[in-house]
RNA sequence: GCGGGCGUCGCCAAGUGGUUAAGGCAGCGGCUUGUGGCGCCGCUAUUCGGGGGUUCGAAUCCCCUCGCUCGCCCCA
């Protein structure tokens, strides 16, 4: 028989990861709600064209990364492999941008067909971040300022923030010019995928991992010396207040990113404890996307981060803190005794008390045992004796000497009122 | 899509051609027929990811296949 299980690149997460998961969420969202960020839920599934038209038919991502389909009406469907466009489309379609800027945030599975490795699975989780009508580049040195804070809160000492501007439109379009035609005159010393990228996405080049290609890049033209005037004051401004805040980061002309949406500031925040897969976070800003998704001209600057690096990054720190230990553990034999458990059990939970019981039926000296190994405070037994009495053993489990632990015998109405 | 490594019980893991597949952890039962951290005893893989082959004989050798994993590509 054929074993069942998961999916390539879809992953079980057991209750072990899950406590460090909403650890994450939990301070993320102090954070969120701290920088009055509101949180927006959209679908998983989505046309493909938002993908193809918000994220550009050159990617990677779009280009062979994608979960799609054909649903049962003949509609082009797509799992989403990230955040940002949804967002957007939400946006549009509710026409929240004609009343004001908004501030979003969002948490859920995203998908990509890639072959997992470390760090990277088929199924992944992003939290990220969406600020969408603001122009100001100071709403680039907020986002960037709540991921960093984040990531401190969370313990991250040794991340690293890195910083490039990719210009606007005009900067880009000449920059691809100049960098083409150097590149075009050096063809042969170029690896094949920055031959094959020369036509279809030369920016993408910048960021080989090729050492060759790396060391040609010293000499070719930068990014940077391509900007505008009014975009190079632009970073400035960036710079100048994550400087104030004393954030550190370095300056990366490299730093490209693969999505086409991108323009002006780009950043990422990376780890060198991840393996090659060492980006946290990434982000930057996205002016034109909006308006080419059929929204009104609006600007955007955004962020996610990865949940499954985050979480490989925090996985030392200890899973349950003592008050998620249930308080009672309650143990019992016998027929009448055993329903009574069940009643007691749960009252004491609807006195928001934590509670477990024990529904083995085994003997006392193995249920205690358990009790024992689960870290509650306090065991409630109940045998047939104790309920003809329609009472209860209550026994202080906080002692370690079995014999000397208090224990003594009471009704039910006393214990409720003892631990209301 | 392309490379490298690996696949023995729920987990860790010995075994590298001879047959009873060690051991540890966890689990279950007992010593303690109604009472907890220790200890002791017992139980838990007709089977070594799957299929085929070589051999008197294979977890151990060969082939195929599936899966996992790390890396390339790319991204969070």
């Amino acid at each position: 028989m054929e074993k069942l299980q998961a999916l390539r690149g879809m992953v079980d997460l057991l209750p072990e990861q899950t406590a460090l998961w909403q650890r994450i969420e939990k301070t993320a969202q102090s954070h969120f709600k701290r920088g009055a960020v509101n949180e927006i839920r959209t679908p998983l599934l989505e046309a493909t064209e938002l993908f193809s038209r918000g994220i550009g038919e050159a990617t990677d991502v779009v280009g062979k990364e994608m979960y799609s389909f054909l649903d049962r009406g003949q509609r082009n469907c797509t799992l989403r492999p990230e955040g940002t466009a949804s967002v957007v489309r939400a946006c549009i379609q509710h026409g929240l941008l004609s009343q004001g800027s908004q501030k979003f945030w969002y948490s859920g599975p995203m998908f990509r067909y890639e072959r997992p490795q470390a760090g990277r699975q088929r199924q992944f989780h992003q939290i990220g971040v969406e600020f969408l009508g603001f122009d100001d580049p100071r709403s680039d040195i907020e986002t960037i300022a709540l991921a960093w804070d984040l990531l401190q809160d969370l313990g991250l000492k040794k991340i690293n923030l890195e910083l490039n501007s990719l210009g606007d439109l005009e900067d880009r379009i000449l920059f691809r010019k100049s960098l083409v035609n150097w590149l075009s005159e050096r063809v042969d010393l170029l690896d094949e995928d920055s031959k094959d990228r020369l036509n279809k996405n030369p920016l993408r080049i910048l960021d080989s991992k090729n050492p060759k290609t790396q060391l040609l890049l010293k000499e070719a033209p930068t990014l940077n010396e391509a900007l505008s005037s009014k975009s190079k004051e632009r970073f400035d401004v960036v710079q100048a207040g994550l400087n104030q805040m004393g954030i550190p980061f370095q300056l990366n002309p490299c730093l490209v990113r693969g999505l086409d949406y991108y323009s002006h500031t780009a950043f990422e925040i990376t780890s060198n404890e991840l393996g090659a897969q060492a980006t946290i976070c990434g982000g930057g800003r996205y002016d034109g996307l909006v308006e080419q998704l059929g929204g009104p001209s609006s600007s955007g600057v955004g962020w996610a981060l990865g949940m499954e690096r985050l979480a490989l990054l925090i996985s030392t720190i200890k899973p349950t803190s003592e008050n998620e230990r249930a308080k009672f553990y309650v143990v019992s034999r016998g027929k009448k005794a055993e329903t009574n458990a069940l009643t007691i059990a749960r009252n004491l939970r609807l006195k928001k008390h934590i509670v477990e019981i024990d529904l083995t039926r085994a003997a006392f000296s193995k249920q205690l045992k358990r009790a024992d190994k689960s870290g509650a405070k306090w065991a409630i037994i109940i045998g047939d004796s104790e309920a003809e009495q329609r009472k209860m053993i209550l026994k202080d489990m906080r002692c370690s000497n079995a014999e000397i632990s208090k224990e003594e015998l009471i009704t039910e109405e006393i214990l409720l009122n003892r631990f209301a």
